[in-house]
DNA sequence: ACTATATTGAAAATGGTTTCCATTATCAAT
DNA sequence: ATTGATAATGGAAACCATTTTCAATATAGT
């Protein structure tokens, strides 16, 4: 029993300090179910805590997916996008479906277990056959949503 | 009957112009099976003809991306890289494994018609269920290979 | 509170990609 | 084959997400 919430724990496991933008940045990202760039996190962040820099965001952002707390992902539009590991409002796993034009990122869970089990099987095959460490994958699927193909 | 090889067709058919440097960068990617950068095409590309610049590389390549003629991925290493849709030189259907140390990709084939069935079937649920019109899909496997780990 | 040390913020640098624009090449019509 | 309308090109400059630099500040164990 450490008496911290557990992400705030996570950070003194790797001997990281828990400071004001830490503390910000974990908070935003815990109330959102998008998938936000760098920027985006910083303008949110500024409304709690003015002072808050967006090199710090980017570095914060950096550390936390270094250290698994945080997602990375590129859907294409020249900007990184992030999600926390386990966000209470998301499904725990799931995969995305991307519009190309709008650029909204719907997180699908269809098949999720279907996927997930060829997904494994797959990992197993590649790390053997590749030699391969092999830690994290991603499934994208592109397409145009109907709010931008108004017609048909 | 045309008389024009395929992809030289291909750029009819789109009322594109077939200029030098567009032949140039459709062989250099015909003869190759790594997945090359703006850079790598254009450093290959002046050896063959000096006077094309680095501007008409990235143009093309985003031209050729357009009509589907290439692909563009992002694996993550902060640069676009392109490989041609229907190359002889691999396997037409595959997925890729990347090593994130020293950026090697591997096109795999294993369980390729499998995860396509599964991705097929999971494209038209979405399709339905989303209201996407969804026409591409990647997958990635993420890791470090042997060289880049070479202690057990 | 004090101190060693990690972290921060602002400004400048970086680097892949895009834009601008004057010049040149392509190709259909002659 | 030549012409002319138009698309394509190349070089320089701009763009913009991200990183680096570095002096100032905040954190956490003592």
């Amino acid at each position: 029993m450490s008496g911290y919430p557990l992400r705030q724990q996570r950070l003194y496991d790797f001997g990281l300090k828990l400071t004001n933008p830490r503390k910000v940045i974990i908070n935003l990202l815990k109330n959102t179910d998008k998938h936000l760039s760098a920027e985006e996190i910083y303008l949110d962040a500024i409304k709690t805590n003015p002072s808050i820099g967006l090199t710090t965001v980017y570095r914060t952002l950096d550390l936390f997916f270094q250290i698994g707390m945080v997602q990375k992902y590129d859907f294409g539009d020249d900007r990184a996008r992030y999600e926390l590991t386990d966000n209470p409002f998301k499904n725990q796993h799931h995969h995305h479906l991307v519009c190309v034009k709008c650029r909204t990122i719907v997180d699908y869970t269809d098949f999720v277990n279907e996927e997930l089990e060829l997904m494994n099987k797959t990992e197993k095959i590649l790390s053997e056959k590749y030699q391969y460490k092999i830690f994290h994958h991603t499934i994208h699927f592109y397409g145009v949503c109907t709010h931008c193909r108004p017609v048909q």
